[in-house]
DNA sequence: CGTCGATTTGAAATCTATCAACGATGGTGG
DNA sequence: CCACCATCGTTGATAGATTTCAAATCGACG
């Protein structure tokens, strides 16, 4: 049905001339910096190339050298690392306009990276990269702030993972996905297009899946979340934040609004308006026609 | 400015012209570059002033602007955030020559710094740093790698804390600090000088300090680690890294030599001799360096 | 000596993992 | 269209890990 869903990586050597190809990167940027329309169109020409990723597929092994940046343009991404026993620790997600490590200094990650719903992946050589950021001081503090948001990201999962009860800790997973999943367009005011199943979840906040199916029922029981088919909704918002002791501020970019309540700026003014599903149509067979 | 307050710190104006204040600073710096004498000299020159904190004592508080960029020459200090009910959850441990936020590009941070044994911090006005990092570009790369590395020992305690037996993570967690106390001095080939309660240990992998101590018991009869006092002894460096499934390279300089088995360089050579104890008795300031 | 913080112990209450199964769903190929 | 397969979500039962609440012990220190 959709090109994106080949077997294996489909190199499309160049998709569309000076198109948007990467305008959920530049999403990002705006909101951590002003981006000129000289550097939206610079962004805009960028030579590069798309390889499209089934789920589970690696976009970057482990502490494999990279001869090019890679920034997501559709889809949700893992970055793990192997544990023995061949299981993963899932360490932090990726999502549309978000790149394979932002400070672009290592030539070598210290954990891979594995799609988890199909992607598509902009690959662009390191040079022309580095040249992008010689060129426009304000784009390398852009990436620089995307560093630190992933830091700080890493930060609260560690918070959060500490002494309290999975249940809650599921909550505020949740309610940063939530967060971060609506930046992107995938999802609305009160829930989204979850791409991620309860052994993802599972994975992340160390506990088994088993465990995670009952948190999950806990929480619907408690009335905090509904689950219609691969959309997550919280029936109140503030009661789920409350009960997970969720503070988003540490999801924006620092000299930014501090979002009253409801959504995180986002750059892209309200990109939410459906009722159903949030989100693109291809990756997630929202459930779609209800 | 906040005279950072009462009478336990101990200000003091210009501590000794041109001498080695920052030298943990230095020594952190080359493991990572190469650093000229010029760059050293002019290090030890910087203009700064000294605080003193007594254990438990706030070196920055959660989201205080700060004027100035801080670097822990003596002791121990815990990045922390606070957690309701009065707890804290430990994010991350500072070491001499480590800086309070390396990437130097936040103005605030998300989270707090205590001093952990009683500290020695430097502060150097925000001016004076930026000045430094633009007169000698391999520090800011310095400096950089010194975040990377922060992110990368963040990352590994995600790793570490997820599924597996507590006292894995704990061995993990107890290697991980015989390295890092090694290289600056408070540990030796088989142990180091231990600054942390068990409670501390336990915040950082997120169990109750009770069972923290009953898996410091397990660990001993298992003759994986000794305790004397303050200092913890390896028997078999070896066993007890294959029992954490313990592998140092993520607390190296990317570009840096491997250090076979014993101590990872740590550029000051060899600041221990005696048997017993390493760094020094009560509490653990280091000798007298110098 | 008395105090305070840290370590240790015991016992009961909870939480979580593990194992093993089953049902639902969607996609595939005949 | 149906049989088949794979993935995911779900459930029950049991063993094991971990927490919590006291209370006792120990050590450093004024």
């Amino acid at each position: 049905m959709d090109p994106v869903q080949s077997e294996h990586h489909a190199y499309q050597p160049h998709p569309q001339p000076g198109s948007s190809i990467l305008s959920a990167l530049v999403r990002k940027l705006e909101s951590f910096e002003i981006i000129s329309e000289e550097v939206k169109q610079r962004i805009g020409r960028l030579p590069l190339r798309v390889a499209s990723f089934a789920a589970r597929e690696d976009l970057v092994r482990e502490s494999e050298p990279r001869g090019e940046v890679r920034v997501l343009i559709e889809g949700m991404a893992g970055r793990y690392k192997a544990l023995d026993g061949g299981r993963h620790a899932i360490l932090g997600f990726l999502l549309p306009g978000d790149v394979d490590e932002a400070d672009a200094l290592a030539d070598e990650l210290d954990h891979g990276i594995a799609a988890i719903s199909p992607c598509k992946v902009a690959m662009v050589s390191r040079f022309t990269f580095d040249q992008l950021l010689v060129d426009f001081p304000e784009v390398g503090r852009g990436f620089r702030r995307m560093a630190r948001l992933d830091g700080a990201i890493a930060r609260m999962w560690l918070t959060n993972m500490g002494q309290r009860p999975a249940d809650r800790q599921a909550a505020h997973l949740l309610c940063e996905l939530h967060v971060r999943l609506s930046a992107v367009g995938m999802g609305g005011p009160d829930g989204f297009t979850n791409p991620l199943t309860q052994e993802h979840l599972a994975n992340v906040l160390g506990i088994s899946s088993v465990h995670m199916n009952r948190v999950m029922q806990h929480l619907r029981e408690e009335g905090l979340i509904r689950i219609e088919g691969h959309v997550l909704r919280f029936p109140s918002s503030a009661k789920i934040r409350e009960y997970a002791g969720f503070d988003g501020g540490y999801l924006m970019g620092e000299g930014r609004t501090p979002a009253p309540e409801s959504q995180p700026h986002a750059g892209a003014p309200d990109s939410r308006q459906r009722a159903p599903a949030y989100g693109s149509e291809t990756h997630f067979p929202t459930p779609g026609m209800e």
